[in-house]
Formats: C-alpha cells, structure tokens, sequence
DNA sequence: GTCTTTTTTCACCAGGTGATGAAATGGCGA
DNA sequence: TCGCCATTTCATCACCTGGTGAAAAAAGAC
C-alpha cells in the first residue's frame, strides 16, 4: 500500500543483504506485526506484508515458510522479552519485601502489570503493535489460545501464588476470576484503542499510559481486595 | 463444512420460502453470527456461511449485498436489544431510588452491567456468540470504532453521568478511565474465552456467569470508589 | 579469477474469493 | 388458468490467495 514494489537495494536480483546493514528479517517482522495488529491474520496478505516491508513475497516464504508460521514468528519475538521484564519486576518487588515492610496486593498488582506500561511507553513503536496483537489473539477464543497458554500461564501462575501470600485467606477461585477482570482492564489499556478519545469527547486518550499507570493499579488492587474481603464474610 | 450443499427444502429451484416457516434470512444471520464471532471478518467467506446455513451462495447477496452488508446486519441485529434493555435497567434502578435510599455506586454498575449477563444467561446460544463478535470489534482498533461509537457511546454516557451525580466530586476523566477499565473486564467475562478454564486448571468455567455475576459488581465498585477517592485526596 | 553458497527475483500454479446475471421455480392474485 | 414476481439456483467472471521452483545476482572462499 505504502511502498512500491520490490524496492530492492541495488538494481539486480543478487544478495544485498549485508551491504545494506538493514535486516531484512527484522523488516519483514515489523511489517508484519502492525498489520497483523490491526487487520488480524486472516484480515493481512502475505502480498500486503512484502510491499509494506519493501520486499519480494517470495522472501517471506523463504524465511519464514507458511503465513501461519511468519504469524508465530512475529508473536513469539517479543513474548520472551516480555515474559522475562515480568518476573524481574515481580522478583524485585519481593526480594524487597523479603523481610522488613510487608507486601501488599497493589504493590504486587504494580509489579506485574508495570513492566508492560514501561515497555510500551518506551519500547518504541513496534511494541505498541504487539500489544494491540496480543490483546487481539487475547480475546479470540480457539485461535491463539495455545501459545497464549504456553507463554503467559507461568507468570500469572506466579502472581496468584505471591497474591495468595499476601492474603492467605483469599481462594483461588476469586483470584482467578480477580485476574481475569484485571487482564481485561490491562489489555484494552495497552493495546491503545482510540474508543476513549471519541467517548470522553477528548477528555482523556488511549495513548496516554501515564493515565493509566495513576488509575489502573489502585482500581485492581481495590477490585481483589473487595472480593476477597466479600468472600471472607460469606 | 457441516451442512451438504444447497439442501435446499424441496427438489427445484422454485421459493418455498414461505412453506417451511423458517426465515432464512434469519438462519443466514445466526450461520454468519457464529462464524464471525469465530474467526472474525475476514477469516469467514460467503461460501462457509452458506454452508452453515444450507443456503445458496447467492443467496446471501441476494438478502444483504455485500459481505459487509451481511457483517453489518449480524452488528445491528442484536444492538438495539442490548441498548433498550439497559436504559430500561438503568431507568428501573434510577426510579427506585428517585427518593428515599440513595444510590450507590455498585448499584448504578450493577444496573449497567447485569442485563448484559442476563441475556447472555437467558437469551439462547446467538447471544453468546453475540458477545464474543462485539468483545472483538471492541478492541479491533480502526475496524468496528464507529458502529461501536454510533450505538453504545449514549449507554455509556448515560452511566458516566449517573455515577457523577452518585459521586459529584469525582472527575470525568477518572470516570472514564474506569468505565475503560470496566468494560474490559466485562467484555472478557461475555466473551467465555475459556482461557480462564486452563489457567485454573478447572477450578473456574468461563461459562459461569453466576460467577461473574458475584465478583464483577463488587470488584468495579471497589475500583470506581478507590479511584474517585485517591484523586480526591491529591 | 573461478567456484560455491546464499540471497533475491521472476514467472507461474491450482485453488479460492466476492460478486453478478440470467435462468428456473412455484406461490399467488386475476 | 395464466402470467406475474419474489425467491432460489446455476454458471461463471475477474481477481486474488498462499505457495513453489528455477533462474539470476552477488558475497565469500580459495
């Protein structure tokens, strides 16, 4: 849509590929990402994919295979990086706690969820997309669920045991059912929508995370606590 | 992928249309409801919704037009249902309250998220698949943003200014950040992903909106009154 | 300078896509 | 009874899809 057609670095076929510096599997990955993000898998072409990263389509077929495994390629780049920034966050946040100040069911909720809000306002663009494609295959059931269970079930599994810790009355039950609302909030905040720009008439914008960092992490913690506590009483 | 081909009623090509009572324009709605919910817009074709629904290919374009057409009849369908039955909610609750006990927040939630439960718990299995399609277009970015706008945002603002006059020191910024973060979590819980199924490892269903309907509530308010309260004191 | 290997391009396929126009069918009013 | 017309089907179009195989070009080894 964007570029022309194969664009190539030099005039010929041959192999440009370090001459350039610019990795082209990097390229072809970028291209990937956002349109993926915004289109969905099947809305995005192989075809599309090629010309947005200035590209022969046949190259995308040479390093990645199917559509389906560029897709997985494109999903599993950033999920380690994520996953490993989470349980940093969370192993800092107890290791600070070990002895001294107790922990506390905001603080926990802070250390999961943070390290995404920090990525995504200073990980550059493309994470942006990543997370607009991760709240997407988040909520179409029977399609990413796999992968989405593979890479995310570890850390969440840890929260709810640190949580269970923190408040060893609580049930698993609530907790996870508390986890999922929180996923929920935290994933339409990430992926940047736009809805809450056009419903507040401009009042507040879906890319301003720093909003969110304030309001997000005290809702939750609320949220967990008032089940919690609401379950107690029962 | 189900149905034979055509299947049509009789042997000809002839318009029993009438004769077997069925509507099948509504069948043509419920198959590509189903689907789209699936698999979303464009990993559905004409062709798979027509066999779904045992119908004639043309016979779709003949009904609705174009493939978007057809999308756009499965959106409105079941929208304006929704939009009536929670003013109708919200109208009962702010009536009861008229005068004598005072509103409270979690009431004013409650009022705005049950009937949105209760359908999907009462209203047969279309529903259901309603959900999980608008759960998509909701946080599909530049896709569904102004049907989405065009038929839920009064609903929304409805909510927002009751809950200001619950609550008149609140800020509408902070309401609407967690009218955000509500709708996330509640767009989840309709849309039965069944992610929460495995992470539980079955200690919680996903169909079960009895348990949603325990926690959701109270879990919001909790966010709305720590978020209202936190920027109270700032 | 040649030869090998990697990268890139081109040409193409078999099948599927949304969509259309015209024909067939049969209920229904005259 | 007959013809109208809404409905349903068939055949097909032009185009696009993911994917492949072989040729071309350049990089690097020697």
């Amino acid at each position: 849509m964007t570029a022309a057609k194969p664009l190539a670095r030099s005039g010929g076929r041959g192999r440009p590929s370090k001459a350039t510096g610019l990795d082209l599997k990097q390229m072809i990955l970028d291209a990937a990402e956002g349109m993926f993000a915004r289109h969905g898998f099947y809305g995005v072409t192989t075809r599309q994919v090629a010309a947005e990263a200035g590209v022969d389509t046949a190259l995308i077929h040479y390093y990645f295979g199917a559509k389906r495994e560029l897709f997985d390629a494109v999903f599993l780049r950033r999920a380690e990086i994520l996953n490993q920034a989470r349980i940093a966050s969370m192993d800092v946040y107890e290791a600070d706690h070990a002895r001294g100040e107790a922990m506390t069911v905001e603080g926990v909720i802070t250390a999961f969820i943070d390290p995404l809000l920090r990525i995504s306002q200073d990980g550059g663009p493309g994470w942006k997309s990543y997370f607009a494609l991760v709240a997407q295959v988040n909520n179409t059931p029977a399609w990413g669920g796999e992968t989405m269970t593979r890479f995310f079930d570890p850390v969440v599994h840890r929260l709810v045991e640190t949580l269970k810790t923190v408040r060893p009355q609580a049930e698993y039950r609530d907790l996870y059912w508390c986890y999922q609302f929180l996923t929920g909030s935290m994933m339409l905040a990430l992926s940047e929508t736009g809805r809450i720009d056009s419903l507040s008439e401009g009042v507040c914008h879906s890319s301003d995370l720093e909003a969110v960092r304030v309001r997000l992490f005290a809702y939750c913690a609320a949220g967990f606590e008032s089940v919690i506590g609401r379950a107690a009483k029962a």
